[in-house]
DNA sequence: GTTCTCAGATGACGTTGTCACCTAAACGAC
DNA sequence: GTCGTTTAGGTGACAACGTCATCTGAGAAC
């Protein structure tokens, strides 16, 4: 026998992981609830027995996301063959790798919310719903996701540059390496113009900081 | 007497400034065909005959964008009593304005398009068509404004490091800016967290560059 | 065993992007 | 001027989508 926990549980992992799968073929429009319930299983309606709709649902695999690559960074902080540049490196890599090998999952860990919804007229209801509507919830849960992997990042810059310098030079390389990935991701990045591999960059980057950032 | 070339042009723009004006508003949801149609005088259908679909207006609202961005950066480099670092950090903080006033266009201007539509099943034929359909037009109109933007500010960048490093630096400063941007608005930047206003971090990113790009 | 609870199924509704077809006015050739 | 051509724009229709109200049936609580 099953119990009904138990069901509910696999029915929601199979959701986030259909979902996953449709994010990674054909970005955000391709995951149709419609589609998702039926890789799962069960119907077109079920989502919203484990998630308040769309949104919801692909904000949660976006949370399970920078959950994963927390625990990339925490394993890479801890490994004792590399030294504290390397394991920099390593940690701003991890961001360029999710973003080549899954670009749509990739968007979504840096999806804006709640931006300007204020003077809408009368009709469109449906995407003021959309904006300001579930902006509590799980949005909340992915920042907090994204915040602990910000917590190991931080603990690999602080072996670099000097406590005191950690926060803002953090700041400058978490920017740094997703500009990066993301210029490249928008085809911004383009090699007969610019003198740009993501590694060659990040490269760079480490570089002017572990230069300056100790002295500053 | 109206020609019909002039009256096509006009409608051309009422529809590119609805949609510019709907996507300030509330994100590319809220830019509905119908609704850009109202707004410009004319029906839903209307569209079609100057864009090829939504998502060909949206580019084309973002090309308008690149251009305008790259005209600023062209008079900004033409500022006789600005220095070059300080020209620099002005067209840095171009992408920050704009980011900020328009959030929505911001992330316009960096869409990613067409990738990896490659096995979606049989169903679905509207979300291929969507990745792998328009994606030569527009498009390309985009990225050859986004380019030029480009030129112009590699030509700041050349002001500050030496010709040899221009395109390597340039590329690091702009994917930094982007990144800085793109962070705050998705809130990625917490001042909790991170010792982080966009400001400052571009300031260090200049200060960087400005001592190691010349040397190395 | 009876009642409650809740995961899931189903029908329905409004909205959207898109297309096929139609209309009429500007245009070019003569 | 007239006549066919071109084309901007209007209209009807269709499928797909997100979402909700409602129903059903099986585990859970007593």
């Amino acid at each position: 026998m099953v119990t009904r926990a138990e069901s509910a549980a696999v029915t929601r992992r199979a959701l986030l992981d259909a979902a996953a799968e449709l994010l990674d073929l054909g970005g955000p429009a391709a995951v149709t609830l419609r589609e998702v319930g039926a890789r799962a299983g069960v119907s077109r309606g079920a989502p919203y027995r484990h998630f308040s709709g769309k949104d919801s649902l692909l904000t949660a695999v976006a949370t399970e996301s920078w959950q994963r690559i927390g625990d990339q960074v925490h394993a890479l902080r801890a490994d004792p063959e590399l030294g504290a540049s390397e394991k920099l490196r390593g940690a701003l890599l991890t961001l360029v790798r999710v973003g080549r090998d899954r670009p749509h999952l990739y968007q979504m860990l840096f999806r804006r919310h709640g931006h300007r919804p204020e003077e809408l007229g009368e009709g469109l209801d449906r995407v003021r719903r959309q904006l300001c509507g579930p902006a509590d919830d799980p949005v909340a849960d992915r920042l907090r996701a994204a915040g602990r992997f910000q917590d190991e990042f931080l603990a690999v810059v602080a072996g670099l540059v000097g406590e005191r310098n950690t926060r803002h030079y953090g700041a400058l390389l978490l920017s740094g390496a997703h500009g990066i990935t993301d210029m490249e991701l928008s085809g911004h990045l383009d090699p007969d113009e610019l003198d740009a591999s993501a590694e060659e960059l990040i490269d760079t980057l480490v570089r002017m900081v572990a230069d300056t950032g100790p002295t500053a």
